[in-house]
DNA sequence: ATTACCGGATTGTTCAACAATCCAGCGATC
DNA sequence: GATCGCTGGATTGTTGAACAATCCGGTAAT
C-alpha cells in the first residue's frame, strides 16, 4: 500500500490455458528497501538512528553492494540521509520541514480535489471515509492511521497521475516515519473523522469549491497542530 | 542549475584564517551520473536508446558497481527506466504522460504563485523574464529555452519548499530530454516571452489571482500545444 | 586548554567471479 | 510453412574480497 507503483501494472492472475503468468519477482535490492521502509514506518528504525551497511548486510544475509542500492533509493526517497564518509542515518525532522511537507501536500491535494475525479475515484474516497469509521467504532487506533493515510491518497489519486501519486506515497511515507504512533492520540483523530466525511460529501455532491477549501483549511490546521507538537 | 539543490548547503567559500574549508567533492557516482543527465539533456542519448552497464564503465574508466549506482538514480527521476534484466533505457514518452506531466506542474506552479513571495523571489522571476528578452534581441534559441526554465523554476522557489523545488527541477529535467530543441521553433517561443511578463506584473503587482489564472491558462494551453507535436 | 598526531572503524570504489535471465538463431516436429 | 523447444552467447543481478579515502576518538605534546 505504501510503496510506490508506478511500474506495478503487472498482471498478477492466471491466463486462460493454465500456464503461469510470469509473476514480477522483486530482486533483491528491492526486498533489502522494502524490509527497510517496513521497519521505518512501524517504528523500529526512529528518525536519527544510524545504519551501518556491514551490519545490515549480515543481518538480512544479503551483500554490502546490495544494501547501498536499497540505501541510494530509501535517501531518493528522502527517508534515509547520506553523510558522505560518515554513514546514513534515518531523516530527522529539521525545523522548516513541517511546513515544507504540508506544502507539499497542499499543492497537489487542493489541486487534486479541485479537478475532480471520476465516479470510481471518487467511490475510493467514500471507501476510505467508511474505512476510517469502522476503525473508529472497534477502537483500531493503528487502522484509524492508515485509513486516514488512504483518504488522502484517494484525494491525490483522483487526478489519475501516476507521478503525482508516487510523490503523495513518499509524502505519506515521510510523515509516517516522523509523526509516528505516540504522537497522536485518539482525540486527535476525533477530529478530521467527520471532517473527512464533509469533504467526501462536498466532492460528491460536485462542489469542488467547498471541498478545496475544506481539505485546504484542514490542511492548514493539521500542520498548526504537528508543529506545536514537534517544540514550537 | 538542473540539479537538485536539495544537499548542496554546503559553503564553498574561504575560512578568515585562511585553512581551506571543507568543499564537497562529489563522488563518483554522482559525477557519473552528472555527466549522464548532461548527456540526456544535450540530446546526446535520445528517449528510446539502450545503456549497457559494461559500456558505459569502460567509457567513462569506472566500475560497473558505480555505473549501476548512477542509473538507480536516475531511473528514481524517471530519466531511465529499468527493464529487470534486460537492461536500462532512456525514457521514452508515453501516451498519457504529456497530461501526466503538466498535472504535476499545474498542481505545483500554480499553487506556488498564488501564495505569493518574499522581494527576493519575485525579483528573481523579473529576472528570468529579462533573461528571456535579452536571449530573444539575440536570437539566442538555447537561451531563450533555459530562460524559460529558469523562470517556471523560480516561480516554484516562490514556496521557499526544498522539496517543490527538487520535484520541479526533476520535471524540468524530463522536460529537456522529451520536449528537445527539435520540437521547438523560434516560433513557438514568442508567444510566451510576452505572457511571462504578464505573469510577472500581475505578481509584482500582488495580484495573486489574475497571476495564477494567467500561469494555468499557459499551462493549459503550451499542453495542447505539446500533445499536438507528439503524435495525436 | 589547545593542538597535533595516530589507530581503528566505516565508507567509497574497484575487481573478478558466478548465477539468473533474456534473446536470437536453429533445427525438429506437425 | 508455422510453431515449438532447445541451445549458446550476451547482459544483468548479486556476491565476496580487497584496497584507498575518510572520519572519529583518544592520546600525547606543546
Amino acid at each position: 500500500m505504501a510503496s510506490a507503483d508506478q511500474e506495478s501494472s503487472e498482471r498478477t492472475g492466471i491466463d486462460g490455458a493454465g500456464a503461469r503468468m510470469r509473476l514480477r519477482v522483486p530482486s533483491v535490492a528491492e526486498r533489502v528497501a522494502e524490509e527497510l521502509r517496513y521497519q521505518l514506518a512501524e517504528g523500529f528504525l526512529v528518525p536519527g538512528a544510524k545504519l551501518t551497511e556491514a551490519t545490515i548486510a549480515e543481518d538480512l544475509g544479503v551483500s554490502r553492494n546490495t544494501v547501498r542500492e536499497a540505501f541510494a533509493e530509501l535517501a531518493s526517497e528522502r527517508l534515509l540521509v547520506r553523510h558522505p564518509n560518515r554513514g546514513v542515518y534515518v531523516a530527522t525532522l529539521e525545523a522548516g520541514d513541517i511546513h515544507d511537507v504540508y506544502t507539499v501536500r497542499r499543492a497537489i491535494e487542493v489541486s487534486s480535489i479541485r479537478a475532480g475525479g471520476s465516479p470510481e475515484r471518487i467511490a475510493a474516497v467514500r471507501a476510505a471515509v467508511e474505512e476510517g469509521k469502522r476503525a473508529a467504532v472497534a477502537n483500531d487506533n493503528e487502522g484509524l492511521g492508515s485509513a486516514n493515510q488512504h483518504f488522502h491518497g484517494a484525494i491525490v489519486a483522483l487526478a489519475e497521475s501516476g507521478r503525482l501519486n508516487t510523490i503523495m506515497a513518499q509524502v505519506l511515507a515521510e510523515m509516517r516515519l516522523y509523526f509516528h504512533k505516540a504522537t497522536m492520540n485518539a482525540h486527535f483523530y476525533s477530529d478530521w473523522l467527520k471532517e473527512n466525511e464533509q469533504i467526501c460529501s462536498a466532492l460528491e455532491s460536485g462542489d469542488l469549491e467547498r471541498a478545496g477549501d475544506l481539505l485546504l483549511a484542514y490542511l492548514n490546521r493539521s500542520e498548526q497542530q504537528q508543529a506545536t507538537i514537534h517544540g514550537e
